[in-house]
DNA sequence: GTTGATCTGAGGTGCGTACCTCAATTAAGC
DNA sequence: GCTTAATTGAGGTACGCACCTCAGATCAAC
């Protein structure tokens, strides 16, 4: 049988209140006592039973994910996952919700995240730009009492639960290489805005590859889009016209659809290698009908998963097994969607 | 607050003992109260809470891995990841343990699954060629009440746990062809035995599409390595002496470390694409070094998790959420390792 | 109406932990 | 040694459900 607390208590030679008090680090013990305990968790190997702290709570755990107001298909659906763990969560106590912040009014962001009590919720994963009035607020958070993660952004940041943006970057510089053979050439790049930390971190990987290793590419200046048809279509026509020997598109930000639709209405889409970042409607149904050939992609549902399973273990002061929380690049053609 | 069996009770007007007799599937209600309770589950949306009924279940769900006595290192890869999983499932109730079978000799596996009693053990995924004595013994055990559901092999069963073996040849197929571009020639296609159903399926899928969108390639029959190293070797020597054209070599089987090794001597993998299966220690060298160009995989972790959530949805009779158990096709390259 | 079988209710215990109160003991400062 | 504060123990209740027993109700067949 696994030893409870109660065994601990006996070994230990105290009582369950002062186990209690060391189990949850309450106040109020010496350390000599709490090192009497710890030794005789590590002599009889206690584990805590982590069924019956929870149903012994007596409440779910509450966990938020912060997402900004504004997003595209990629968002959508990392909101439906967060949505579908909801469902399935509550039978084991935990619950989730999806706050919406404005990435673009920092100081309201924080004025939403400072509304947050640890009465109301136990941690909250954050997917925000690393702005200084946003990293106050978190750093307030967790004053509070409440777990704090990143999330799909600020890569850089502890206990990070996204992918490696210079590596998908990489991956996808190595594609773009590789579909293209010894084709020679321009390829362009192309993102909402170049103020994106991922965006930054993905050329550079992009380019890593493509110049070392394939010298008969020429990657132009990134292009930027600001989320706009009409200015997408602009700057992909002048690109194209500018550069007769264009053979690569490299579609760095979450929204592909609008480059998608204004590069086949171009025309241009049929002749190029297309890498697009992120699996959604738009990109899964170009992937399937041969408009793009590529895309990096990283699991919605692992990734919320994956942030629920840490934000639990800070909870409960456990630590995670990294092998198992590591967010892979996907690489998706159309065979393997 | 969410309604609990007591609240369930109340309103479908019976009592405590019958709600559990119902939820519990045990005998002795009439189809009418069952029908009332069920009616009454559905109107005020109950849910069981499972970590309440996991705890008071006072013991374990205890599932078993049945894989094979002999196994390469991706077999290795999967038996660590159910150790580390049963590390940390204790904590949640759950313990897993490893079942060896010998796949050579149907009639001793089948002997090894008839000893399991529902006493000892609550569901099992199995590893396993589909013989008549080994589906017998399937038979058998969920009749005593075992849970049983295919693990990464025999993937046209229900509740298969593992990648569509079709596809994922397939998508080799696609990589293949993209990666040797107008590049003209023979492709060799190596596996341990041409009898196993995994090896056909890989084989169906690449011809697929290489057949049909490459004609640039001829693929040669499947070789068979049966697992030996001299006669990998002997096959491959013969087939890259009768034909001086090779460009592309696929291992199909699990164990790609022999096929690599020997390549690498023949001085022939260097020039060709050499696409492999299964992440390993072997195929992660080989894919930093560039002997090899690309791996297909399917991630031991994700198969493991997936298949104790599975196992223990049918031991609660709960339904699970396809979506979150399919598992990926992943396409692995040096730079997103 | 009786008998026997089938169904249902009432009530209990226990799982391993969290969290609470209050009294008792021990340590620290003077 | 005395006072005060810090530490510890004892005991309780609760979580939501599984699983048990036994008496009482209901039903069907005769």
């Amino acid at each position: 049988m696994r030893p409870t607390t109660k065994d601990l208590a006996k070994a230990a030679g105290v009582s369950l209140a002062t186990v209690d008090r060391v189990l949850n680090g309450r106040s109020g013990v010496r350390k000599k006592t709490i090192a009497t305990v710890n030794d005789a968790i590590k002599r009889i190997g206690f584990e805590r039973n982590q069924i019956a702290a929870t149903l012994a709570r007596q409440r779910a755990y509450r966990f938020a994910f912060a997402v900004p107001r504004s997003g595209g298909e990629f968002l959508d659906e990392i909101i439906e996952r967060i949505r579908e763990f909801d469902r399935v969560g509550r039978a084991e106590m935990i619950e989730t919700e999806v706050i919406r912040i404005d990435d673009r009014d920092p100081h309201e962001a924080a004025r939403t995240l400072g509304r947050l009590s640890p009465d109301k919720i136990d941690g909250i994963a954050i997917m925000a730009p690393e702005t200084p009035q946003i990293r106050d607020a978190l750093h307030r958070m967790r004053e509070r009492g409440i777990e704090t993660i990143p999330f799909v952004a600020n890569q850089q940041e502890d206990g990070f639960v996204g992918i490696d943006n210079r590596a998908a970057g990489a991956t996808a510089g190595r594609l773009m290489g590789r579909f293209l053979g010894q084709r020679q050439g321009t390829v362009i790049a192309l993102t909402e805005t170049t103020q994106s930390r991922d965006s930054l971190e993905r050329r550079l990987g992009f380019d890593g590859v493509v110049n070392r290793d394939y010298t008969n590419l020429r990657v132009l200046p990134t292009l930027e889009t600001h989320g706009d048809p009409g200015r997408t279509r602009h700057v992909l026509r002048n690109a194209l016209d500018a550069h007769d020997d264009v053979v690569g598109l490299y579609i760095m930000g979450a929204e592909a659809r609008t480059p998608i639709e204004v590069g086949g209405q171009l025309n241009a889409i049929n002749r190029l290698v297309v890498i697009a970042h992120e699996r959604t409607l738009s990109t899964e149904a170009a992937l399937r009908s041969g408009e793009i050939d590529a895309v990096i992609h990283q699991d919605p549902g692992h990734l919320v998963r994956s942030a629920v399973r840490i934000l639990r273990a800070k909870c409960e002061n456990r630590s995670t097994l990294a092998s198992q929380e590591r967010i892979r690049i996907e690489i998706l053609i159309a065979e393997n969607l």
